[in-house]
RNA sequence: GCACAGGUGGGUGAGUGGUUAAAGCCGGCAGACUGUAAAUCUGCUCCUCCUUGCGAGGUACGAAGGUUCGAAUCCUUCCCUGUGCACCA
């Protein structure tokens, strides 16, 4: 029979970072009674299969199941495949291209890869809403409906507030918070958590949960994490994200570039330091240094300890002494699409376009930089770069450009050209290779 | 079905015949400043091309037509959204 640590204690660790539990005390009494019999709670969290890249933001959550992990209770990671279609009416989302059955097992493949860099996998219980919501008749959807009433689900403050500003609210999106009220019903959950915007929706796995004769589930709620401009949610729509895939440097990039107000934030909710040693640093450390040991620390989580050394030098480096971190990102671009004009391309005899004496030694060639920065991702279109060139936000080789035409000496069979747009750099390597030709 | 009100750029929201690629604000990008930042100040924020110029062209204000030298702005039809009416009359 497995045991469990002291309720208060337990309670404890639940509750830091989070941001509102329905009821406590009834958390309390789930508590004492599960420490008793032995048995661990259950604790549901649902998860959208369409978005199967992971950012910090979600991990708030994540980190929240660990935590009852690691007291001994039962995490159910619920994949929403059945809701997905629905389409949370949460923000903006309209429904949903349903996914294929082989779509959806392969994004909740890699969707777990990167979860149980998190979770772990032994005591993880990986469920499909599909599993009941298929076996649905129509009939069944009604009594389902009869459960609740217009009025309470206008009290949602999305709807209500589409309601009064006369804005569309289609009777499907009514549906959402019934189907996931409904899935804590099958999962018999005792504790179910989602972010602050979730809230009422899992309200509604307790009503319904009453209704079916079950003791209603207990709702955590964790706050949802702001994004790198520290005003919006982080979402990787909004481009404001940090993924838990991106490369060490980026990472730590991106979390040295939040506000110091944020980063007391993000030690809340993205790491294990306990609050009273979160104060003390406010109180006593330096903000970069702080700011510094929370990237390290996170790059840590998802890399490894060497990879947050190297982030961290590199990151020094770039911004601090303005120098070319070692691990660039190399985007390697075949010349003839960069090309200044067809002069310095030569047409061979099968329709194949080189670039004059290539292999021949050091050779000056015309370079379109605009095009290169698009195809290295530093500039949106060509417009974009000839503005950002304008504004002097383009550095090659330490040099300030202004034109979007630059000679750049060829050598041999290569050539690298270090790009910086801002504090973004990028090594382009141009090559020659044949390729079709441009002209026709 | 009928009547009325609406549909503008990433978001919000001005604009009712012409210096409007479309104000302001938010967001985003860049430059200065700095401890990376934040705050602040400045510039930019549809696309393509070049001789990079306060350059040339192309798209754009739900969709398609039309009026006009000229339309986001007027007309027609259609699509979409919201509101009201619907029995007793």
């Amino acid at each position: 029979m497995p045991t469990f640590a002291p309720v208060d204690e337990q309670l404890t660790y639940i509750k830091k970072g989070s941001s509102e539990i329905v009821k406590e005390s009834e958390l309390r009494e789930k508590l004492e009674k599960s420490r008793t019999a032995g048995k661990p709670l259950r604790v549901k969290a649902g998860f959208d299969p369409t978005a199967p890249d992971l950012h910090l933001g979600h991990t708030v959550l994540l980190r929240k199941l660990k935590h009852f992990q690691d007291l001994g209770h039962t995490v159910i990671f619920l994949i929403g495949d059945f809701t997905g279609m629905i389409g949370d009416p949460t923000g903006r989302s309209a429904t949903r291209p349903s996914l294929s059955a082989e779509e959806l097992m392969r994004n909740a493949k890699t969707y777990m890869e990167q979860v149980y860099k998190i979770l772990s996998p032994r005591t993880t219980e990986v469920r499909f809403n599909n599993e009941w919501f298929e076996k649905m008749k129509s009939a069944d959807w009604i009594k389902l409906a009869a459960k609740t009433t217009v009025s309470q689900m206008l009290e949602r403050e999305d709807f209500h507030k589409r309601f009064h500003e006369e804005k569309p609210i289609a009777l499907h999106e009514l549906l959402y918070p019934l189907a996931q009220g409904y899935d804590s019903v099958m999962l018999k959950a005792d504790v179910e958590l989602g972010g602050t915007d979730q809230k009422f929706n899992l309200l509604v796995g307790r009503e319904l949960q009453r209704s079916y004769g079950q003791e209603s589930q207990v709702v955590l709620t964790m706050p949802i994490l702001e994004g790198l401009g520290g005003v919006q949610k982080m979402s990787k729509s909004y481009g404001n994200a940090i993924g838990i895939k991106e490369p060490p440097l980026e990472m730590y990039g991106k979390l040295m570039s939040i506000s110091d107000e944020m980063m007391w934030r993000y030690y809340e909710l993205l790491t294990d330091v306990q609050m009273t040693e979160i104060e003390r640093m406010k109180r006593q450390s330096h903000p970069m240094q702080a700011k510094k040991d929370l990237a390290a620390r996170i790059v840590k989580d998802f890399h490894s300890e060497e990879a947050a050394t190297k982030a961290a030098e590199d990151w020094a480096k770039q911004f601090q002494k303005d120098e070319v971190p070692e691990s660039v990102e190399e985007i390697f671009v075949n010349y003839a699409e960069v090309a200044w004009s067809q002069e310095d391309l030569e047409l061979s005899s099968d329709g194949f376009v080189g670039f004059r004496a290539p292999g021949m030694g050091p050779v000056d060639l015309g370079v379109r930089l605009d095009r290169l920065l698009v195809i290295c991702g530093l500039a949106d279109s060509a417009t974009d770069a000839a503005r950002k060139l304008k504004q002097g936000a383009v550095r090659v080789f330490d040099s300030v450009e202004h034109r979007p035409r630059i000679l750049t000496r060829f050598e041999n069979s290569n050539s690298r050209l270090t790009l910086r747009v801002g504090k973004r750099v990028k090594v382009a390597v141009l090559t020659w290779q044949p390729s079709p030709a441009m002209s026709s």
